[in-house]
DNA sequence: CTAGAATTCAAACAAACGTTTAAGTGATTC
DNA sequence: GAATCACTTAAACGTTTGTTTGAATTCTAG
């Protein structure tokens, strides 16, 4: 009965599948892809060897199927988020602002579920984007392709000063500052002596991220800055 | 004779450990650190397999000279730098501008040498900064403490109504967007059509993150802004 | 020229890797 | 109750990994 509440699969669904999924989630986010081996994720979900291969065909198959378990719903979500918004907005078109929240919110609310990996999926999914494995960074922006061009046409909508090229730029940069954001385990102790364990960190984090990125996708066009008029060929030491 | 001229080490200068170093550089960027192994490395450098042991005692130590050999007179340089800007400025105190350029230009200029290892030593440096490898981290964060906290305090000084931890936070994003952008190979076909064959795309990339990062820099306060008035609470969907 | 240190080399090391195989288990179905 | 199914299991597969060894080779001094 209980079994079939909960039918993602077609065929049948099995308590195995999801111990592996946990457990790669778990690993591949503490020592990434190539580090990690078949042997601790079973050994850890506490199956055999071969159940990865049987149900998952390969280790490249499963990490897809980590990242595609949380990643897809959230993406969804996203898309879902962002049309409810500008509806909402009715002729006017939407804020900065509230474009990013329809980014953030689902982020969020996956950060804060720890049915659903919480903060350790972020982790893994800001490490999947610097990954130089192809099948990973092809995966990646198959995944999330519809959604960045969806966020990218709203964008456009609510910067209309902005060159095509340059939003695609600074849309690049925010999902920069995001994934290395989410990513950042140790990475904050590269700057600050940040208290070690705060409790709503995700939520304080990206709240602090949220007027950071705005301003920045509001700032004036860079073509006359010329780096504070500093000519880097001139600028020698010394 | 002309072995002579080229003395970097205290003891011997070897091409060997040149070659090696240069192989390991390009591969440990295209395939990461895991995914690269020592006999890639010695057959690309056309040297033996043992020389890698013989002349940096490991894989991981092998990791480490690759990153030092730029990495070290990179944040030497942006200190100089800085310090320049400084005294340049006299009594007035510096802008974030011109901070920022402190710490772009050096790697405008790594980027732009091709001896120094360009555009292929930015991204591996890029790709470190999201491995999990505790090695790695430790490394990295021992070798950017010192430039870190000499820029963190120029920030202060250039933004002194900004709260210290608002600081740290937000030159945390600012590294995040660099070192994504620094890494972004194939990263950017996830958000862009750009023209594939920039000329003089490294330059110009930095120069429309500088704008971005100064403006998020000086953005106001978060704590009111509340993601636009949405509690995350309440935001849901359907 | 020769003693000795430094470097290169081919070969082998044990260990770990992802994957496959074939036998075995337990429930479902006709 | 035999057949069929999905699944689990232990064992082995052939590679590949980083590292080590000890003998050649090259370079450097005295």
């Amino acid at each position: 009965m209980a079994a079939k509440i909960i039918a993602f699969d077609a065929p049948k669904n099995s308590a195995t599948k999801e111990k592996i999924l946990d457990a790669a989630e778990a690993l591949f986010m503490e020592h990434g892809f190539e580090a990690t081996s078949l042997r601790q994720i079973t050994a850890t979900a506490g199956v055999n060897l071969a159940a990865v291969n049987y149900h998952f065909g390969s280790k490249e198959e499963l990490f897809q199927a980590v990242l595609t378990r949380r990643l897809d719903p959230m993406n969804q979500e996203r898309i879902a988020l962002l049309t409810r918004f500008e509806r909402e907005a009715a002729p006017r078109t939407l804020s900065c602002e509230r474009i990013l929240a329809a980014m953030f919110i689902p982020a969020l609310r996956l950060a804060r579920d720890r049915r659903r990996g919480g903060k350790d999926f972020l982790r893994l999914l800001g490490r999947a984007y610097a990954d130089p494995a192809p099948f990973i960074r092809q995966f990646l922006s198959e995944q999330y392709a519809v959604m960045i061009s969806r966020f990218k046409s709203a964008f456009g909508r609510a910067l209309p000063q902005l060159p095509k090229r340059e939003l695609s730029w600074r849309l690049h940069f925010v999902m920069g500052a995001l994934s290395y954001t989410l990513a950042g385990t140790d990475a904050l102790k590269l700057i600050a002596e940040l208290n070690p364990r705060d409790t709503q960190n995700d939520e304080t984090l990206l709240r602090r991220l949220a007027p950071f990125l705005v301003a920045g996708l509001k700032a004036p066009l860079p073509d006359l800055v010329e780096l504070d008029g500093e000519n880097v060929a001139q600028a020698r030491i010394r």
